[in-house]
DNA sequence: TTGCTCCTCACGTCACGTGAGGTGGC
DNA sequence: TTGCTCCTCACGTCACGTGAGGTGGC
């Protein structure tokens, strides 16, 4: 083969690595024409055209579209390039903190629903917590609220200006047991569980408990866990937290929501 | 507004933030059906439904197509969505390798770039090179070769089985100097400017020369360089590098590529 | 006639967006 | 009549892949 060799499709094809059908399609748009067709109207192409097709390819792998490789495969100069590149370069960054944050979200789910899995709904105990980040709401408003409803869709509306992204797990805060035990399906905020927040729940001991429902129907709960403590002794710390582990991501049937709720415990010191 | 107040599609895609367009789409392909019809056929949608439309955007947003959010909406267990969390989450780990490389590349191609925009090509100077990580191609074979062509489509050949990803500049390396100035044009082996290779040119001085001109054809630039050597009581040591700074990606006339050359040198010892 | 290579439509993919043209009630 | 909301096609997007049906020379 030499470099003036007029290569069939198929031997382009092999040669370059690339489909028939690719460069069917390229010869279309104009973005690789064949460099003559025979009197059959065969297309031909030559050796060397490897070389525009390696232009296109490194584009390509780039993201850019192949309007604007074309367009700079008739126009290119270092300079244009170079502020494509720019370009470009942004805008993988954005998508990469796309791609890290769908990550993240699938790390929270999954550790979410395998907690869900394993939870024993029948039980309450204390154990140790490891941190959580997260990113909490504005307080929320229950005075003209019958639902839950309305004060989560204010919440999902002001996520924007929280800088709170709505796919991350969301949980409820009661600013503390006596709260919680008054209006347990009022939490005072919500939050978001993603990792990058600034807001933690700090590694302690926990009193933990589970409850099956749709959001805020916590039952007997809090009152199951008000004499837990009593009987063992107990004194809470701080807020509670109500965690949706299984919610319309996981499960159709709104009854099997699975919540978690947990808050600190410390032991009652004896007179 | 109440549970069970039937919202218009202009009043639900408000409601749920989200394009009628889209919500058409959705009632077509069955992933998220109107609750009812109108006499005059309108859509109507009730507000829980936001929370379907929750779950259907959270799985978008983890890469998830329709089609298979469709059917875990009407199928999900919390065991089903983690076996599918899984999945997508190798998935997502190699977009995101991919994302990284494409990252790498742009870089890698800035720089060079500018390195090309700001050489000086008639002058030759020493200077400190920061280290430039890259990975090593097989050795060459030029001895049925009349052209630099053949040795590159064998080394693009066996890219694969060197690791060695074809869309980060390429350059050529000589064994040393002599090697160089007798056969210029015919590099002992290609490498891959990833700079996640192992090999590395380390930081040091080099003479640094460029020129003009298609791959291989380097004009007197050997010479040249091994006259200025002499001139300034310098010895080569190591491999030269021949880096293609311009080419088909930055420039379509072959002609105007641009080489950068490198070798790295020390002053000789007066006796 | 069979086999091979090539050709040109045309349609499918995916998740919508964008009109065009029509309706129904104020 | 005008304005508003809704409807249903139908077509465009992007970068091809996949046939179907036909050709031309051995």
């Amino acid at each position: 083969m030499d470099d003036s060799t007029l290569l069939s499709i198929k031997e382009f094809s092999n040669f370059a690595n690339i489909k028939q059908s690719t460069l069917r399609y390229y010869d279309e748009i104009g973005l690789l024409p064949a460099v003559s067709r025979g009197e059959n109207n065969y297309r031909y192409y030559l050796p060397y055209q490897t070389i525009t097709l390696n232009f296109i390819n490194v584009l390509i792998d780039l993201g850019f579209p192949l309007s604007v490789i074309k367009d700079l495969n008739e126009t290119r100069t270092p300079e244009n390039l170079l502020k494509l590149l720019k370009q470009q370069e942004t805008l993988l960054d954005s998508k990469l903190h796309d791609l890290q944050t769908a990550y993240s979200i699938i790390h929270t789910y999954r550790n979410n629903i395998q907690t869900g899995l394993l939870a024993n709904e029948n039980e309450l105990c204390v154990h140790e917590l490891a941190e959580i980040h997260y990113i909490l709401g504005p307080a929320n408003d229950f005075t003209h609220a019958k639902t839950f409803y309305k004060p989560f869709m204010d919440f999902c509306n002001l996520a924007n200006r929280y800088r709170i992204n709505l796919r991350f797990p969301i949980g409820g805060v009661h600013d503390n047991m006596d709260t919680f035990i008054n209006a347990p399906g009022q939490p005072n905020r919500f939050f978001s569980m993603d990792p990058r927040g600034n807001r933690k729940i700090k590694t302690g001991n926990y009193l933990t408990g589970y409850i099956r429902g749709y959001y805020g129907q916590l039952g007997d709960l809090p009152e199951r866990m008000a004499s837990y403590a009593k009987e063992h002794n107990l004194i809470f710390k701080g807020p509670v937290y109500v965690v949706y582990l299984l919610d319309e991501i996981s499960i159709r049937d709104k009854e099997q929501y699975l919540s978690q709720v947990v808050v600190a415990v410390a032991k009652k010191k004896l007179n």
